[in-house]
DNA sequence: ACCGTCATGTAATCGGTTACATGATTCT
DNA sequence: AGAATCATGTAACCGATTACATGACGGT
């Protein structure tokens, strides 16, 4: 049993291990999509070595399923759960960077029109995207997810003000 | 000459040098801390290994200064320029994510109100250094690093009113 | 002369990404 | 039955971070 570094990326795996019970990587990738993965982002094949890592250090135990694919089934440990907890219950004062590709472009001297143009576009259709993914769960998931996406809209609609008040300028 | 991939990382250095002129990597990172470093952040060691790779590749210059510590001094070459300017004149439509630490933790089910008091405080501080920064260079600065700090502000001030809200109703 | 801090850099490690590959399932 | 798409996974590479180390310099 090895000592490992956790990262955002344990933290997401033992959190949606939590919520959903015992997963298979491609349920973990299922979980992602559509809800946190919207706002922390990574690819799928995290999900393959990211759970064994943690099962080497004790956060969760790896079965195999019997017959059809023994797919492997990742559960939480007392140890993985402790840890997710301490996590969870540190109310951290760090904060999130922008990290805007495009507000990166902006710094370095892009034309604010055509990217103030394409930025909209985008971040409107996202916004749609996640009043209507809200509007979908609003009665059924957790509370954390649903403030979360609550962020998220905040997020986009902040950044939908902005690009608008740039294109106009241009 | 070797071929690499172009990385944020490598926009960051490029667009640093074409601001600032031929710089060693400790200007480079005397440029990033206070500007660019606010909302896109990395350690100071990439500076060194950085320019060193877009050397190799032909978008830098590298020489050595004459007498002293004869650090490397690196330059934009017209192919760095073009790579700058193919980069920052496509009108991404790329999104943020916002990969915000708390509300990772608010997704799994951190307690609101310690956290969310935790938050404000340092938006609310972070926001003070942005104004001030901003009334401290308004007037001497290019015109994208300005409207860039706008950006930042104003995604503060939506994280500053989202955290309000939120330690409000814990 | 010593100490602390800033300046400057090297080296090793490792998480994350990219590329690829093969079973299942569904659709036509 | 063939094609397309989804499901599931492995392996290699590399950029980014971490750890460490030494030189310069100002203050006491």
């Amino acid at each position: 049993m090895s000592t490992i570094r956790l990262t955002y990326t344990s933290y997401v795996v033992l959190g949606l291990v939590e919520l959903a019970g015992p997963s298979t990587p491609y349920d973990m990738k299922r979980g992602v999509e559509a809800s946190i993965g919207n706002f922390w982002s990574f690819p799928h094949t995290q999900l393959y070595t990211e759970p064994e890592r943690l099962a080497e250090a004790g956060y969760l135990t790896e079965e195999r399923e019997e017959g059809g694919r023994r797919r492997k089934v990742y559960s939480l440990t007392d140890s993985g759960r402790q840890a997710l907890d301490a996590w969870r219950s540190d109310p951290t004062g760090e904060l999130a960077e922008l990290r805007d590709p495009a507000v990166l472009k902006l710094f370095f001297g892009a034309e604010r029109g055509p990217l103030g143009r394409a930025q909209l576009a985008a971040h409107r259709r996202k916004l749609a995207e996640y009043e209507e993914l809200r509007d979908a769960i609003a009665s059924t998931a957790p509370p954390g997810p649903l403030i979360a996406l609550e962020c998220g809209i905040e997020h986009e609609r902040m950044l939908i003000r902005y690009w608008s008040r740039l294109a106009a300028e241009a």
